[in-house]
RNA sequence: GGGGGCGUAGCUCAGUCGGUAGAGCAGUGGCCUUUUAAGCCAUUGGUCGGGGGUUCGAGUCCCUCCGCCCCUACCA
């Protein structure tokens, strides 16, 4: 069965650290596979530590102890050695290795704990298992099994008995205590960052615990999970620029979602009453630390509610996954650090109207349009469109509001910015009071801006109107992707109940709730320039050059 | 798109004024049955990201290409 080991890579091709590797796995005992085989019954680490029990292995040291000194003295009458100590299976990566001869002492580690401690002595491990410790190399994976005892320093370890290999590591590993900080390899070899730094390992398994409390949370409110289409005919219920692919069959483009929006609102139209969905959206545009192409977004709409009513659903389930973070750093309630702010996520939300936010910010009201052109202007914004027209009062008003307002916001309150002029969403719904405003409101956090809420347009007439105006005016590269839903109109026809939507940015909140900057920390395999496609071309630079 | 920075051993990093490439960890050989960043002795390991140039001589200076990071711009 061990045929992998002898996997065909040209001998003189391998580096000579991954030679010693294969060396060393060429000294695990014959009729033991290094690659191992299906074990049951193994424990985390964490539970193995919690599983010691204290007395136990103080009656065996006792008795143990007793033993040996009855023996000593010959008079007869040897104790029988009590051991009740609990026994463990556990299995996990070498991370030490620390070789004393007849008693190796290795430290695992897996996604529970970062580091526990077996000992394998030659006197009490079964002799191919004292062989495997001391062929094993960092950053292999075994498995072991013994008693849990507590060492003369107070550790809490497994003095092994059986030590199984269950996977070879040929690749060196990073170092030990430094573990791997080359953020292009963290990202390339997540699969090494993830088990070399353990704050990586942290960091995924709470994005993992947030989602899931998140479903919980939204079911438990009686929200439908669904999916809806991923490879859309026509890219809607965003602006952004979508990836494009192909369909052989119906030899058709098709569109990556930017959005599910359009399908979330044909399933209100469907009946429908409380649906959310969680997935990946793709958007062809630029890169940066809040902006990965592929992301994962929770949209969810509520039939016969609104804006309000779903901003309410979100400050609560923001508040709830805050404490689920909370309770991972063993912090009562819901206060977290991000960067140098402390976010305290258990008072009630802030709320400022957009226009008494910049007026707040900029001295004056945005109604004042001659002192707002002057201030984009001093502010070096721009106020021309490509095509040199002078843009719209409200877009000078928005580009003001988003250099010089936004930034006042404290960073440290969760706020909803409300009462957004109308103009600036075009396809929200208007204010029932003041059509000149738009029903929308959007929640920032930590200077980011996490989750739009919507009450949503449904007159079909008005919706047809302003996917025409939204038409007009777009240039030719944009035509080819933004398009007329007749489909969707024609559901608004059917009917669409009133409703409130929104839109919650998961990498953004886990970035928030786990205290990391870049959303390439908080995405597994974040979007990477290919490796070696065009590296180091002999003489590629002088002729692109010349 | 614009600007700045970085790239040296498997990993983490030094490398002075341009003068024969260094450390720690890892690895290898040896000793060691309570170590824990184990220790002690010995020791292997380099396309200094690729290419070109200047120079008697380039890790170091210049040009260029590749990759990554940061800032900025774009992005409902």
């Amino acid at each position: 069965m061990n045929s992998q080991n002898r996997a065909a890579t040209p001998a003189q091709d391998i580096h000579h650290l991954e030679r010693q590797r294969r060396e060393n796995r060429g000294k695990i005992p014959a009729g033991l596979d290094p690659y191992g085989s299906r074990l049951d019954g193994i424990i985390p680490l964490a539970e193995a530590v919690d599983r010691y029990d204290e007395q136990a292995d103080q009656a065996y040291q006792a008795s143990a102890a007793a033993r040996k000194a009855a023996e000593k003295s010959g008079d007869g009458g040897v104790p029988e050695v009590v051991d009740e100590r609990p026994r463990v299976r556990v299995a996990g990566r070498v991370v030490l290795h620390r070789d004393n001869g007849k008693l190796v002492w290795i430290n695992l580690r897996d996604e529970s704990r970062d580091s526990f401690q077996i000992a394998v002595s030659k006197r009490d491990c079964d002799e191919a298992g004292f062989a495997v410790a001391k062929a094993t190399d960092l950053g292999d994976v075994i498995a072991a099994e013994g008693p849990l005892m507590r060492t003369r320093a107070g550790e809490i370890t497994v003095w092994a008995d059986s030590v199984l290999p269950m996977a070879k590591c040929l690749v060196p590993p990073p170092e030990k205590r430094a573990g791997l900080s080359d953020v292009e390899l963290r990202y390339r070899q997540r699969y090494v960052d993830l088990w070399a730094t353990p704050e990586s390992m942290r960091v995924f398994r709470l994005r993992s615990e947030l989602v899931s409390a998140a479903r919980r949370h939204l079911d438990g409110l009686g929200f439908m999970e669904v999916e809806t289409p991923m490879l859309q005919a026509q890219a809607g219920g965003a602006a952004a620029r979508p990836f494009i692919t192909h369909m052989n069959a119906l030899d058709i483009d098709l569109y990556l979602r930017i959005a599910p929006e359009l399908y979330l609102k044909r399933l209100l139209v469907g009946g429908m009453r409380r649906v959310y969905e969680i997935n990946r959206n793709f958007r062809n545009e630029g890169l940066d630390k809040q902006h990965n192409p592929e992301f994962t977004m929770l949209e969810l709409y509520e039939a016969f509610g609104d804006m309000e009513s779903v901003m309410r659903i979100t400050e609560d389930l923001v508040r709830a996954l805050a404490r689920v973070a909370a309770e991972h750093l063993g912090a009562p309630g819901a206060r977290l650090p991000f960067g140098d702010l402390e976010i305290d996520y258990e008072k009630p939300f802030d709320r400022v109207r957009y226009g008494d936010l910049f007026e707040r910010a900029l001295g004056f009201p945005m109604s004042d349009i001659d002192k707002v052109r002057a201030k984009a202007e001093a502010l070096g914004l721009r106020v021309r469109d490509e095509k040199g027209e002078p843009l719209d009062d409200v877009f000078i008003v928005n580009e003001v509001f988003e250099e010089a307002a936004e930034p006042a916001l404290d960073p440290a309150r969760p706020t909803f910015i409300t009462h957004y002029p109308a103009k600036l969403s075009p396809l929200t719904r208007p204010n029932r009071d003041d059509p000149t405003l738009a029903d929308r409101a959007d929640l920032f956090i930590g200077g980011m801006e996490i989750a739009p809420h919507y009450t949503e347009l449904n007159n079909p007439d008005v919706q047809a109107e302003k996917f025409r105006e939204q038409l007009s005016g777009i240039d030719d590269e944009e035509s080819t992707f933004r398009t007329f839903d007749e489909d969707f109109v024609r559901a608004l026809k059917v009917g669409m109940p009133p409703a409130g939507g929104m839109g919650l940015g998961i990498d953004r909140l886990v970035m928030l709730l786990t205290d990391q900057r870049s959303i390439r920390d908080v995405v597994l395999f974040p979007l990477m320039r290919p490796e070696g496609l065009n590296a180091g071309e002999p003489g590629d630079g002088r002729e692109s050059s010349e």
